[in-house]
DNA sequence: CTAGGGTTTGGGAGCGCTCCCAAAGGAATG
DNA sequence: CATTCCTTTGGGAGCGCTCCCAAACCCTAG
């Protein structure tokens, strides 16, 4: 039986050494065609295929970048929005010939070992943390290793992190305005929870949207947990207290699925969306002709974001110098049918 | 400045050899309790961690399993499945310190070289095959190299091929005789693309319940291609055709998402579902209270799958010998609202 | 024909680990 | 006190690659 497949035996069968072989296979210039073209024909007929293992620990660069996704909630996945994520992020590395290493993790006691699976030298070559919590351990721990990483989203201290976030803070202002520019007079906000920085950044563009448009929003605040049921059940509540001329006439949701669950609590109560009741969600995920009425949505570029996520890491592991330390992708506000706006979109 | 991190350099500050802090780190026992608690404290203090390709090399095991989903659709996401898939992966992973590499590709051109990709050696141990079409060049590349699989779903030569799978065929059967029991006349089938095996079999078990229970199809057949608009469209040419007395009374439809665009259909032809058409979906995997009514679902377990198919893959690179090559899942139908019958599950 | 230049090739060293064998140490036995 | 056997430890070899320097080769010009 002839030696395992390697650099050594393929030289061999082409007449030539290891050295020769490793520069054909990695596109050095510095080798005559002729012997490039007979190494290529061995690869080509014998399926060589370089070791992977064996050219990260010699070459310190394992072609691999970590993709962590904490709270593996049962329920994350009824959520596009990660879905689209790692579309970006896969599309990104299949482009430059990165594997994906995907790190979920759910339950704390996983928490730890997750964390050090993750800087294990020689694993990936750098990490993406997504779903931003306000005080994230494991930014914490990476900060303290040398391992190149990217956040996607706002960390609590934001200063010297490589960064790619969406303007939420923006999006939010700018339903806040289109709820006034439409005269809707008491408007109302579906929240996420506070642990979550993007949810904070709607919360607070929303509001400020509001009061610079001289709108009072009189705690007309529910809170769910971006799901279908959580806004369901807030907006029930926001239409079930006070005397009707209290209750919400317009709402915006910190997700599509909290949107979509607050919309038929506004059937459930007998309302019209959009006559009575505005709604405008943050995300844009859902295909349009899934919902009625058509949800008008502040919409976020996701699988851009995972795919500009992959770009500065690979920059910043390539060492490169000039980088900024975070890109803000806009967003944009589609009108469709549920604010009662003709469609369009408001910049 | 002290040399790298290594075992070597471990070994030096707690003044044994390589070799002893080696097998510290592996849980080797023939260390003496007390060298192995002076190296455990250096470890701690030093924060080391073994170097993983280094491991990799040496031990031809990289610790890294190997995901592959084809077809990067952009609403591959929208479906719940993959999501629910990855979860189930990720939690069996997580709970064997494995890491989950993820393959996920879209256009031609990109599949040849994650094909070529996933089979590098040393990159992975072993890879889950998932999403199976009937005729999968991964698989046939796959079973011509020694890289250990398996295949979730139904491969068009299923022999010699380790897999994990539901039955789709015993699923849908029972919705064509729920129907048959429910005393509906006129069945009709939204079928998906039939270059999936999954949706073969959920066709085929369906036609043959049918035909068990005495009822006729007659053409009351769309397809779809698992989407919610194509189960809208689908279903709304169905209904349009030939007199009401040929319309359906019942639809059974390959995914929940086909269903619910159903649903829409049904309601925006006037009718009532479940009065005028039950349905039934396959799949079980959006929550209950997001959809009215409820929706009837053949359940599959989709996360088990994929804690099975790592369990699966994990004895095979262990090189256990006495192993099942198919592990078929039951599913369950769950009686909710849409299809008129008391709730309950039946078997 | 020879010197000097660039181009092409070969091979040593080393990445950090595991595997394995041999050496050293310790306890128990005759 | 020597012998045997088991436990514990050390270190060589090797995994397959990259990196780098030196050797070999080929041209061209003097």
């Amino acid at each position: 039986m002839a030696d395992r497949l390697n650099l050594e035996e393929v030289g061999r069968r082409a007449g030539v050494s290891r050295s020769t072989v490793s520069r054909v296979v990695n596109g050095d210039t510095n080798v005559s065609t002729k012997t490039k073209r007979r190494v290529e024909a061995v690869i080509a007929e014998t399926g060589y295929r370089p070791h992977a293992a064996a050219r990260s620990l010699a070459s310190k660069q394992t072609g691999v970048i970590g993709l962590v996704i904490p709270s593996a909630a049962e329920t994350l996945f009824d959520d596009p929005y990660f879905g689209r994520l790692i579309l970006g992020v896969s599309a990104a590395t299949n482009e430059t010939d990165l594997t994906l290493a995907l790190f979920m993790f759910g339950d704390d006691p996983d928490e730890r070992s997750i964390i050090s699976r993750v800087v294990t030298p020689g694993l990936v070559d750098g990490v993406i943390v997504t779903a931003t919590r306000m005080a994230d351990p494991l930014i914490d721990h990476l900060q303290r290793t040398d391992m190149p990483f990217v956040v996607i989203g706002r960390p609590d201290d934001a200063s010297s992190v490589y960064r790619v976030d969406v303007d939420n803070r923006g999006g939010a202002h700018a339903a806040a305005l289109h709820f006034a520019r439409l005269g809707r007079r008491r408007p109302a906000l579906l929240a996420a929870p506070s642990n979550a920085s993007a949810a904070v950044d709607r919360r607070n563009g929303y509001l400020d949207g509001l009061s610079e448009a001289g709108l009072e929003i009189d705690g007309r605040i529910g809170e769910g947990d971006w799901s279908q049921r959580s806004g369901h059940d807030a907006m029930a509540a926001l239409l079930g207290r006070g005397t009707p001329a209290d209750r919400p006439d317009a709402v915006f949701a910190a997700s599509d699925r909290m949107a979509i669950g607050a919309i038929r609590a506004i059937h459930e109560a007998g309302l019209d969306c959009p006559r009575d009741v505005a709604v405008v969600s943050f995300d844009g995920l859902v295909a349009p002709d899934t919902v009625s009425p058509a949800l008008s949505s502040v919409v976020q570029p996701v699988r851009e974001v995972g795919e500009r996520a992959v770009g500065v890491l690979t920059s910043i592991i390539a060492g490169s110098s000039s980088m900024p330390e975070s890109i803000v992708f806009p967003t944009r506000l589609v009108v469709r049918d549920s604010c009662g706006a003709p469609r369009g979109i408001e910049e």
